[in-house]
DNA sequence: GTAAAACTATACCCGATGAGTATATTTTAG
DNA sequence: CTAAAATATACTCATCGGGTATAGTTTTAC
């Protein structure tokens, strides 16, 4: 019951963008370095972050990556859901049709793993990268 | 993000036990048709429930499996912990050797998912089976 | 005391996913 | 034009999730 490697790598980098002083972009040799991320696995996960406006990117020579928002603007929810998708604490959560008893309606079960996964999103949106930066 | 398909069924198979009216054992092969489980899959999950203390077997002629405890003694996060083991958001949680940076006492990051983890723990400790019969 | 009904222990298979790598392409500054 | 950067696509490889198979062992009815 992990979140995702690339989940906790984009973390990393979000949260750098955010602490690094200067508002020049940052490359992903730099980012790569400061995190110990494996720079193919980070140029992989930055897309992801980029198509969810979470980050920004410029190519070419003097290009690289900053924030496209204001730290306090992104959750670690944003993040992860960015690179891993919804979060569903089982699968008939996500997709009724995969439940084997095709009773999730009126299932406790279903229900109680509901309410938890609503806390739990709720305790992710809660957490912003400005109170990380502290 | 998943819970294991295992746990899910777990859930499933104590609340059947938890929910039947006669206090006789009910075997393997009914538990899979009320549950909808697939018998060996079961057969094999069984065997966690019962090293922590949730579930007690009998073999032989009229063996089976009943609870080994009363169900508002019996938690989610208990079902949880016995099939898959102690549940950890990220692998440093876990093991804090496995963080790339070495990192992890003074990482932000880390602390964060550390509460948020104890919360989640806490819910699914929070909801017992008792709960779950109505 | 033996046969059948149960659970138990191992060990295997296979597809999906996670983690990471490689190659080729596009963009931009200078 | 060229070098430095990001992007796109596709690949590898190990691990894990889900499930199956085989061969037991224990218990009880008779």
């Amino acid at each position: 019951m992990y979140i995702n490697q690339a989940t906790d790598y984009g973390f990393r980098a979000v949260l750098y963008l955010a602490q690094k002083d200067s508002p020049e972009l940052a490359d992903a040799q730099t980012i790569s370095r400061h995190e110990v991320i494996p720079i193919r696995f980070l140029l992989k996960i930055m897309p992801s972050l980029i198509k969810a406006g979470i980050v920004k990117s410029q190519r070419g020579v003097h290009g690289g990556y900053g924030l496209a928002r204001p730290p306090h603007d992104i959750s670690l929810l944003d993040v992860l859901e960015a690179i891993e998708g919804p979060i569903a604490l089982n699968r008939c959560l996500d997709d009724e049709t995969l439940c084997s008893k095709q009773a999730s309606v009126h299932c406790k079960i279903h229900q109680s793993l509901q309410e938890i996964q609503e806390q739990l999103a709720g305790e992710l949106s809660r957490r912003n990268f400005a109170d990380l930066m502290d």
